[in-house]
DNA sequence: CTAATGACCATTA
DNA sequence: ATAATGGCCATTA
């Protein structure tokens, strides 16, 4: 029983974290989106990156989707990531999802 | 320090 | 429509 062998998070994961927690059940927001949201708008790949890490069963990571629509990556699987936001009311038609409709904060 | 990595993005062919 | 390309940026090796 000894110290973790578990990386800290960084404070970048964190503020990622965080921001993706205030998207509602229901609506979505792109990889941009959060970017834009923590002043760094060109960061959206090192936001998928952050996401993939996250630990906290809590934080709605499927709610964050690519900016053309498409779903994107997810840790436990796309399939999976699907299934969730079906669920809570998100419709996807041919692998992709009608932003105007479902995307948050414009 | 440098180089590689990846849940991205826009452009081009 | 798909595929390749170059750029982007925090993290990791």
């Amino acid at each position: 029983m000894g110290k973790s062998n578990k990386r800290l998070a960084s404070d970048f994961e964190k503020r990622v974290w965080g921001a993706t927690q205030k998207i509602p059940s229901g609506k979505v927001a792109t990889y941009t989106d959060i970017a834009r949201m923590l002043k760094l708008p060109r960061a959206a790949r090192a936001i998928g990156s952050a996401l993939n890490k996250n630990p906290f069963a809590a934080v709605p990571c499927h709610r964050v989707v690519r900016s053309d629509g498409i779903v994107g990556g997810y840790a436990r699987g796309n399939v999976e990531k699907i299934r969730k936001l079906r669920r809570e009311g998100i419709v996807i038609k041919g692998g992709k999802i009608n932003l105007v409709m479902f995307r948050v904060w414009l």
